[in-house]
DNA sequence: TTAAAAACCTGACATATATCATTGTTTCCA
DNA sequence: TGGAAACAATGATATATGTCAGGTTTTTAA
């Protein structure tokens, strides 16, 4: 899980206007990924070939093992993409969001998928054959370069949740965590994080169990740092959750 | 820290001979990273603008938030890439060996390192300048292409660290450490591990505290999984390390 | 060769976290 | 709308791991 602050929030009335028929060339979400430094030429190739598909909470998109044969670009909604450990516990190991391209890393290796995703909400898809974006990758290198930007980026991330999750306490990391939903997604009018995920899922996230989640969420509604309304929670005291998730 | 079983140990007499006057297209480490896919014409400029560097144990080789101003490419040794967590714990999150490039993501992102390296024993490097990396990832789709499949391969490694770190035992972790160590980095006629780590290093290595590796090295010896000969350490019943590993 | 410094080892103890079990609460959909 | 399923909460308990403190052995370098 990746505990990043700064990132853009794209407006859900922007993006719920486009239609599943609009055209790469013009689509929005478009510029916050990779396919930015695609040509005109290449971006026909991929609208042409691409196909929409949506998803309803709870659906698994692709799960670990599997032969992708293609990218997924997120055109709306979440994603969890997790990792099945031995003990049979899944690990999330990312969130990807409106504008991210999944399975990249599979097609690129070309290997099986290491990771599963699964639909944190209903989403909006587009389906990429692999060979429009492996056949763009060889002969673009302003597009292969932007993906390996993205990768790298990605890597370093992995690296700070590495040293995240073997350096810090599990009250440390839900508390970061909850900075990084606020930061990443917003909150509605009302101060409720517009990401909401289950405790389970935030337990997955941080790698531990649910109870501890629970039992930590709990502490931090009554120490006056969250709030509840149902299944919603919100941030009361960010200054303090950063403290915390720094060790003070 | 990687915990991959099976990869390419060149021998040290091949690499011993090689001086570091030798020009890079001749240099046979080169097959073993992205440098592979450079041309003849990019390699010559690689090579005019190389210098070589020698590291002693233990010294630095560059530290976590300098600027990088080119790659390090490892001709001989073994080197900790670690970073500093806010508990003061050093985590290591990769060893670099011979043949490995160092420091690419650093120069593709134009960010300061997000990881220190550290010689582990006596290295020799060739320092590449980003100039001539950079300006071969803009023409040559190849390379760029050859550099992101390393990387790939590299986010599935931090990805499978992850898991391991959140889901397993630091019994399970240690056992892993020492099966990687072994496949990797191969074991004397006598049978002890050619690349030995201090037990601190190998703490850090798996994200725990010295005294805990040191007791369940100990531990592992009494059940006569390891054996130990001064500073040295041997893999006596690799299946059983293995099985330990998966939580039998 | 010897002293100092690292590295290694072990015990006692504290504590964070997992696990198991039970109950209450919300959400969903038939 | 009611009943089942999913989710949340909390207590009791076990355990893995960290921390502190005191040793011994090994390595290093003067």
């Amino acid at each position: 899980m990746i505990f990043v602050t700064f990132s853009i929030i794209l407006h859900q009335s922007k993006v719920k206007s486009m239609s599943s028929e609009k055209r790469c060339e013009y689509c929005i979400i478009r510029q916050f990924n990779s396919l930015r430094a695609m040509s005109k030429e290449e971006l026909k190739q991929v609208s042409d070939s691409k196909t929409s598909k949506s998803f309803k909470k709870g659906e698994a998109i692709f799960e670990e093992g599997e032969k992708l044969n293609g990218v997924f670009c997120v055109r709306d909604g979440v994603t969890k993409l997790s990792k099945l450990s031995s003990n049979g516990k899944d690990q999330i190991v990312k969130l990807a969001t409106k504008g991210e391209v999944m399975g990249q890393r599979s097609v690129i290796a070309e290997e099986t998928s290491n990771l599963s995703a699964v639909a944190v909400n209903d989403m909006e898809l587009c389906f990429i054959p692999k060979e429009v974006i492996i056949n763009t990758l060889h002969k673009n290198p302003d597009f292969t370069f932007e993906v390996l930007r993205l990768m790298a980026h990605d890597l370093k991330e992995a690296d700070d949740v590495i040293v995240n999750i073997s350096q810090k306490t599990v009250k440390q990391r839900i508390a970061e965590a909850f900075i990084y939903l606020k930061s990443n997604y917003g909150e509605d009018k009302d101060g409720y994080l517009s990401l909401s995920l289950s405790r389970e899922d935030i337990a997955n996230v941080v790698g531990t169990a649910t109870e501890s989640c629970i039992r930590i969420i709990s502490e931090f509604k009554k120490k006056g740092l969250l709030k509840s309304s149902g299944k919603k929670l919100g941030i009361l005291d960010e200054k303090k959750l950063r403290d915390l998730a720094e060790g003070f």
